[in-house]
DNA sequence: GGAGAATCGTCACCGAAGCGACCATTCTGC
DNA sequence: GCAGAATGGTCGCTTCGGTGACGATTCTCC
């Protein structure tokens, strides 16, 4: 796998954010409580890896999953989801192996759907399987949105959306520069350049693997003000 | 809209054709003949308008349907999907209305689902719903790897694939630079450019509105070359 | 056949961004 | 604390491709 290669899977993952992908309700998950479990997971073990047999999908309730692919030269983020997020669930209707590994970054409780189960309950209730395909073409359209929306954008641009996106409550981002660049299909070098415009605009402070917000506003005129309306 | 964004739709018509989109057999298509009907279209007809209420959808049967979106400055041609594609279906699922705009282009026949009973239909019917579920995951997995593929490619291998495989059964594609150029996301002079470079390299032949396969190789070499297996 | 529109062929210019290279800073494990 | 690894900051070079411009060719419709 080359360079160019882990830039297109790590876009991916930021193309295709999966955090809001299955817009269940509570009651949709009580329902679906009767065909899986929940499982807890300490952080470094793996709900999934690449390559097994896709035997389970899996609705995050609590903590951070990181996706990523393993390649000769070193594992690859290719994405990290949240509570909402559901995961493993291409690669079972598929009937394929995953396409990625899951590994909990923090203490993460999941909702495991095994593959007969669930087949069996979408068979049952169709109404969830109405729900999933709705979910599922709805994010087959966003992302066709959001391609169209990356397309055409500057480095700056999409690093200050992704600023946005990431930063916590403390307006912190805590991602090396190098998983920035990844995360966008970029190189470490342009991101770093675009970072550096944005510091002198007085927009972010940047440090040892955090970046700080200073002005949110600066970053919000970058990406609204150039994205023509869809 | 600007010309940046008459690129971006015509880019994403190549990029997610949508005539592989649902393989449905014809026992599915005999299940879901209760709850639908052909219709026949001729050559200029709507099958549905862009921002019309979405109250069907359709599965081509014979014909090629034209999807394009209507802008002040002119009509976007934003795909042409042949028989076993499916349109209408996000829109129709999202609630919302059209998001383009499909004519017949040839004596089209489709099969009609309407809304009412298509919802009808999948909630008493499981399994198409399943089906199309499954599809509509399939496809969103094959988008993100098709734009992938199409991310870091150049502008030559771009136009190598989609001669390939625009290309009728004589080796010609009958379509306009400009045309070629939108749906690749890019521009005519560049299109054209990367056009004299395959006509300098014997691959092809170019006239007006015409561009005939000459070697075939040259172009397969171009394509499957340069593209790093996923 | 002729006028005007559409299309094609080509050019020069320029900005965005990938790439390699180099060094400074910060962290981590011993 | 110290060595080595990881990360950050910055250059310069180069390629790709978007943009505008201009003229030549082909088509279409009277």
């Amino acid at each position: 796998m080359d360079i160019a290669e882990h830039q297109h899977f790590a876009w991916l993952a930021r193309s295709f954010g999966r955090t809001d992908y299955l817009p269940l309700t509570a009651e949709d998950l009580d329902a679906l409580g009767a065909a899986g479990e929940y499982v807890d997971k300490y952080p470094g073990t793996h709900l999934f890896k690449e390559g097994e047999e896709s035997i389970a999908a899996y609705v995050v309730k609590a903590g951070d999953v990181e996706l990523y692919r393993s390649r000769p030269d070193g594992d690859l983020v290719v994405g990290r989801v949240g509570p909402g997020a559901v995961i493993g669930d291409i690669a079972l209707f598929q009937g394929a192996p995953y396409i990625s590994s899951a590994k909990a970054v923090e203490p993460v409780t999941a909702f495991r759907l095994d593959r007969s189960k669930l087949l069996l309950l979408l068979t049952e209730h169709p109404v969830i399987a109405m729900r999933w395909l709705v979910a599922g073409l709805n994010q087959l359209e966003a992302t066709q949105r959001h391609v169209i929306r990356l397309m055409h954008r500057t480095v700056i641009e999409q690093v200050a959306e992704l600023i946005l996106d990431e930063a916590d409550r403390f307006g912190e981002v805590r991602l090396s520069q190098t998983s920035l660049a990844n995360l966008l299909g970029s190189t470490r070098q342009t991101v770093n350049q675009a970072l550096s415009q944005l510091r002198k605009a007085g927009a972010i402070e940047t440090g040892y693997r955090v970046i700080r917000v200073v002005n949110r506003n600066i970053l919000e005129t970058l990406v609204t003000g150039s994205v023509p309306a869809l």
